[in-house]
DNA sequence: GGCCGCCTATGACGCCGGTCATAACCTCGT
DNA sequence: ACGAGGTTATGACCGGCGTCATAGGCGGCC
């Protein structure tokens, strides 16, 4: 599995070396296994969390029981972002998609850094703002794309390389649909050679066919 | 029309009278109307916008031609965040809802506020962490909610007392629909003595039954 | 080893909501 | 004063996708 150092973390990346050897001893060390939960909805934002080996997602479990996933990570993002945010909870519920580990970093030394270091204070906010434009985008895809086409685009942008580790059902809650039809549209493509579906895992064959389809260009069998 | 003052605006209001003197120097007020562009989607973000008087919306047109609403501002708001990120552009269109005035601030100013008191780089962060939030709860919004529940809900967060200001088309582009549906559904709703529609405005009635709508309870004519 | 639970897969059915068309009304600008 | 353009309104149509049901395959746990 991949592990990152510190140093090439996302804001991390901009730590002088004292900075970084004061950090590095107040991390705590969070190992997770595929499936568990590393915070929840509405517990009290305590941490903020830097992964380091492993994928991360977060999700939102609406009262009637449908899960829409938020965000997925990779090694050397940063999530739990509502620490920014004064005596405020987690919007969402964060959990491990593979195994892998995530460090812990207390409130107080990220206000200590922001403080003594603009630097860091810009890009942090750098960093929440993009995050802000990729929802705006997403909400966009979400009020007015088909399926197909916001499936496409995830298996565009989020395939590494040519491979996307994720079940249906993730992929369902990803983009706001069902299983069901996560499933057939998937099946689509499989049928027309754009992807080769495998249980858990999507190769992409045809990413330029997929790319037409999430511009919006209709399936014709 | 209601006109803030400069110390009443989110972020601002934290400023010493010393800061708030430096800053009033060096914004430029921007007057606007209806309608009118206050910047444009990909152009370089130049400027931290502060609303003063009316009201503003951002939106995303896709290439297909639909319109999305994304945030809508009153008086002491910030909008045009992109400005945090490094030569950015804005990810987003702002258009004037009524007539109204901003303040639009250079980018260096921000900076050397940030730069100078860490407690304003803890709050822009705070403000832009809370908009994500906003944008994620939107999305599970977007995904399973239906049509109605979308703008019983838009109806109880936006109103002003029991008012809203909006055309059904700019209604329409706050929850992802059409104007025949958002036109359908508000007569669905008005008919039932729920609300009073008016031309570019809607009058709430019962916002109990609201409610009830917007947390997924089911329409019985 | 055997069972349970999750995964992929597919059919049937039905409804929400998008699209297109039409029409009356309002208001704003010239 | 009058026309143009935007707004509200409603009907017809139909396709996408959610829901429910069923089934075989695979892996993991007791």
């Amino acid at each position: 599995m991949r592990r990152i150092q510190l140093e090439e973390a996302e804001f991390f990346h901009l730590l002088r070396p004292d900075q970084l050897a004061r950090v590095r001893s107040r991390l705590l060390l969070r190992p997770f296994r595929a499936g568990e939960c590393i915070y929840f909805t509405s517990e009290p934002a305590e941490s903020l969390w830097v992964l380091r080996a492993g994928e991360v997602r977060t999700v939102k479990i609406s009262p009637t029981g449908h899960t829409t996933a938020l965000e997925r990570f990779r090694p050397g993002d940063l999530f739990g972002l509502a620490v920014a945010v004064e005596a405020a909870s987690y919007g969402e519920t964060a959990e491990g998609v593979t195994q892998g580990e995530a460090w812990r970093a207390p409130p107080q030394l990220l206000a200590g850094l922001v403080r003594d270091d603009p630097r860091l204070a810009r890009e942090l906010l750098a960093i929440v703002a993009k995050r802000l434009q990729g929802a705006h985008d997403r909400l966009c895809s979400f009020a007015h794309d088909s399926v197909p086409a916001r499936i496409a685009l995830l298996l565009v942008e989020q395939a590494d390389g040519d491979r996307l580790e994720a079940t249906r059902r993730a992929i369902g809650e990803a983009v706001g649909t069902t299983v069901e039809t996560a499933i057939r549209v998937l099946r689509r493509f499989d049928r027309a050679g754009w992807i080769e579906g495998g249980v858990g895992s999507v190769r992409i064959l045809d990413r330029k066919a997929l790319e037409r389809v999430a511009r919006g260009e209709k399936l014709t069998d």
